[in-house]
DNA sequence: GTATTTTATTAAACTAGTTTATTTTTTTGG
DNA sequence: CCAAAAAAATAAACTAGTTTAATAAAATAC
């Protein structure tokens, strides 16, 4: 089994055909594969030149931590997407750390930009992320947490799963207590 | 008196010299200088090809409309700063407007990706506008309004006075009436 | 497999922020 | 300069979300 398949894939999907050897060799060479424990942390708020990760299999959160002390998860990340911080190679104000053992295939900000170049639909889930925290931000801002709790049950419901409970509580920007109220509330309304 | 000359003289603060004939000209070509009446609409939600603006003089909002019809300001632009979406070309999801009259050099998605590559620089401001976005989004999430407010008066006085109350409230999340308490509070602490 | 730790639930008292409505103040236009 | 419109202030009743603390359930480790 190649150890870099997945990715080749994901290269085959964004350009809509075969690689070929020549660039298969590129990526991989480019690319690092690695694997992380439950709870490891990737990198750390204050870091530079923090590196891009596409997701083999697992789960990641990027978060912040206020000056209360208090942990914020920004975004989540699972198998077949990109997470890291679009603000490297500045110091990034993110932690990034696994939620479950996870595998990425790893590229730093300059190697990235260039492949860019090659790749153009890369810089499209750049910009995807972006605006995916545009749209976040004023759901938050708008809508209850019920209401983005609802939401994030429809849109990714296996995220739901598979993360504690207080990790989406965090996401949602309110206390685990209260997150608990509004699921008890859900399940007694479907009687 | 050049038309232009605002203009220039970002580019040479950017580049830390003095542009050339030819530069200049390059430049105007691909700059259209425009001016917009107090309150009027630049672009709406759902356009393609958004222009990115610099501003000479006055004041612009970036906002959006949620379901209900409510308003949220994401970003304001005053004179000597970047303002625009982001994510264009694809289609829009912002208004933008103008709070006072305003001059500002526009530029086109495709002209300003060419320019980047002559001044790199340009890339800098344009991360800068993703990061001040989730600093805010944090800054939402963890702290309180009146927090927020405050902050808002330290680091920006100035465009506290030139905008009316209700954008501030929209920008902070809250309502007018609440804002409006918050400064009530404010004046008679200070007592 | 059971002890220990971590996560989730429940309850009660509280606070930040909303809603609606009325009044006052400020701004704008002719 | 005045009339009309827009913006801000105030009040009161309400709701979404927090805090603290105690209990229950689930996950983890040895």
């Amino acid at each position: 089994m190649e150890e870099y398949a997945v990715l080749y894939s994901y290269f085959e999907k964004i350009i809509n055909r075969e690689l070929t050897e020549a660039e298969e060799e590129e990526i991989s060479s480019v690319f690092r594969k690695e694997t992380f424990n439950k709870k490891q942390r990737i990198f750390n708020a204050g870091e530079k030149n923090t590196r891009h990760y596409y997701i083999e299999t697992g789960l990641l959160r990027m978060y912040i931590i206020d000056q209360s002390g208090k942990e914020f998860n920004v975004l989540f990340g699972k198998e077949r997407q990109w997470l890291g911080d679009l603000g490297t190679p500045a110091s990034t104000s993110y932690f990034l750390e696994t939620v479950e053992k996870t595998t990425a295939f790893s590229i730093s900000e300059d190697a990235f930009s260039i492949l860019m170049n090659k790749y153009p639909d890369l810089g499209t889930n750049i910009r995807r992320s972006y605006i995916f925290l545009q749209k976040r931000f004023v759901a938050i801002l708008s809508k209850t947490a019920e209401e983005n709790y609802e939401e994030l049950l429809t849109n990714d419901p296996d995220l739901v799963q598979r993360l504690p409970q207080y990790h989406i509580s965090s996401y949602l920007g309110v206390t685990p207590v209260f997150l608990s109220k509004i699921i008890a509330k859900r399940v007694k309304k479907r009687d």
